[in-house]
RNA sequence: GCGGUUGUGGUCUAGUGGUUAGGACGGUAGCUUCCCAAGCUACCUACCCGGGUUCGAAUCCCGGCAACCGCACCA
């Protein structure tokens, strides 16, 4: 499906729709309704209980998501997130301002202001390095964070998070005082991203608000004691940073135990490597050839990061592989430049081990860009009907329930809507419209089973009395059960799948 | 941020200076003993925003906003 017919389809069924519409809209924010909120959390729900199912020690927390500039300058995110740009007037080419002072100014343009590169340019008569013209513009300073004025005086600074990490990051040493002193310790996040994005583009995948689920683990690099040879054998599709060099595009299908023969993976890396693979695999159900880990070369990676994996899926709307999480191993960089700028000691000492500043390991996940493949995948045109195969641990409603004819059927239905849902399953009415237009509806947004009362169900004489016809969303099969015996064959759908790890 | 293209009900669209702004799909209500978008009736909903030209603008011009494509950017 094309990028935009799949946002009209999201629009229309209310899974989401531009922010501030009414004025234009903002470019990069978006609203989620119902649907889309419900399906969103459904997909939280999922990741929440599959990675913080990898350990007992891994908790998720709710930290602010304003940062105090100090934060921002340790963690080099003031430094690098504002490159002076320049456009040219004549060819309307823009550039970092240190990449076209190279030449005459060998140290960079840090710590200067925007006028006095100006004045550099112009003293230095530098041309557009894209059409040789004279003609570049004043420099102009390009952040991609948000910046706040803090307090009432204004002369301070906070930022809207640009990543959830951080916020880990400065918990540490809280969770390391209120848990058991044992690494590897895990801390979880679910929640929002801001960057000041230039060109917002592709609906989810470039907003300037978006929600990153992330699970820093702290741990000490000479013992991470692990299951390997559970996932030993798991076949990964990767994309070795090495064979991109040899000019390979396509991933080779390797076992987990292979992608340690080489030496530059550790086995934590790769034990991680697999359980994201399998997360998106077996949690969301993405096809496996639809995969791809994809490692980051030098050049590529984040200066922090000491090895960098993204997990893309290949997603049809928007032409191809896209990243949608990553796996960084980000060694003892954050921990010791915040150690270091804020003078708190971040080095622990686990019980009868060495004192160590810990090392992490960052999985990070893109919520937005899962929904927005979930539904580029799932969604199969077939002539006038649309059907979303979604896990059933996904869908946003879990079951529809139709009386087949509203007025004589109506009371009944509704009575097994407010049974399923006492028991905690997402049951929702729907009595408008002929019962094909119904399942239609229900198909098209991924609802994975409907109920249908009828006459047969009300009728005391009927054998069938007190019986649904219970149909399924892939297959149309339909079968005739018990009322009562609803809760116990339901109640599985919307249960996320866990791992499988002992140690 | 730059260039190109575009902007009409919820969706897809007809309309190129004067239209009751039309259709299809959809939604709502009803009829039809109705298990896969059936049929019939009625109803609902639109010219992206702001200026300008003109007797008159959905239509022409300018600006803004937004979307799509390409470039740049994506720590």
């Amino acid at each position: 499906m094309k990028n935009e017919e799949l946002y009209a389809l999201l629009r229309r069924r209310g899974f989401l729709w531009p922010a501030a519409e009414i004025y234009g809209s903002a470019a990069g924010l978006y609203d989620y309704g119902p649907l889309g909120h419900a399906l969103k959390r459904r997909i939280e729900g999922a990741w929440e209980s599959w990675f913080l199912g990898l350990s007992e020690d891994y908790y998720r927390i709710e930290p602010a998501e304003i940062l105090p500039e100090a934060v921002v300058r340790a963690s080099g995110h003031l430094e690098n997130f504002t490159d002076p740009e320049v456009s040219c007037a004549h060819c309307h080419a823009s550039f970092r301002a240190d990449t076209v002072l190279e030449k005459v100014r060998p140290g960079g343009v840090d710590g200067l202001s925007p006028s006095e590169i100006g004045k550099l340019i112009e003293e230095n008569l530098v041309r557009c390095p894209n059409c040789g013209e004279r003609a570049l513009e004043l420099p102009r300073p390009f952040n991609l964070m948000f910046g706040l004025d803090w307090g009432a005086a204004g002369k301070e600074r906070a930022y809207l998070a640009p990543e959830t990490a951080q916020a880990s990051f400065l918990a540490f040493h809280r969770m390391w005082d209120v848990g058991r002193h044992a690494l590897p310790l895990g801390i979880a996040v679910v929640g929002h991203a801001y960057r000041n994005e230039i060109a917002p583009r592709q609906v989810l995948f470039r907003m300037r608000c978006f929600t990153q689920a992330e699970l820093q683990i702290f741990f000490d690099p000479t013992s991470f004691p692990l299951p390997f040879e559970s996932v030993a054998e798991e076949q990964l599709p990767v994309l070795r940073a090495t064979d991109r060099a040899n000019g390979l595009s396509a991933p080779r299908t390797v076992t987990a135990r292979e992608l340690l023969r080489d030496g530059a993976l550790p086995e934590f890396y790769v034990f991680h490597l697999v359980q994201e693979f399998r997360f998106f695999r077996d949690v969301l159900g993405i096809p496996a050839e639809r995969i791809r880990l994809l490692e980051k070369n030098d050049a590529e990676r984040a200066f922090y990061n000491r090895l960098q994996f993204d997990v893309e899926v290949s997603v049809e709307s928007l032409g191809g592989f896209r990243e949608i999480g990553a796996l960084h191993y980000r060694g003892d960089y954050d921990l010791t430049r915040h150690g270091a700028a804020s003078g708190k000691e971040l080095a622990v000492t686990p019980t009868d081990r060495p004192r160590i500043v810990p090392h992490v390991l960052e999985l990070t996940f893109g919520v937005d860009r899962a929904l927005w493949a979930l539904a580029d995948l799932g969604l199969e045109k077939d002539g006038e009907r649309t059907l979303w195969r979604l896990p059933s641990h996904l869908a946003p409603v879990s079951v529809a329930v139709f009386p087949l004819l509203a007025k004589p059927h109506g009371e009944a239905a509704r009575a097994v809507v407010a049974t399923l849902r006492a028991e905690g399953i997402e049951a929702q009415l729907d009595d408008s419209g002929t019962i094909g237009k119904r399942y239609a509806r229900m198909d098209e947004v991924g609802t994975p089973v409907c109920i249908t009362i009828d006459g047969e169900t009300v009728d005391p004489a009927h054998p069938n009395h007190a019986t649904v016809t219970v149909r399924s969303r892939d297959t149309k099969a339909q079968e005739r059960v018990a009322i009562r015996a609803l809760r116990e064959r339901l109640a599985p759908l919307g249960r996320y799948p866990r791992p499988r790890v002992s140690t």
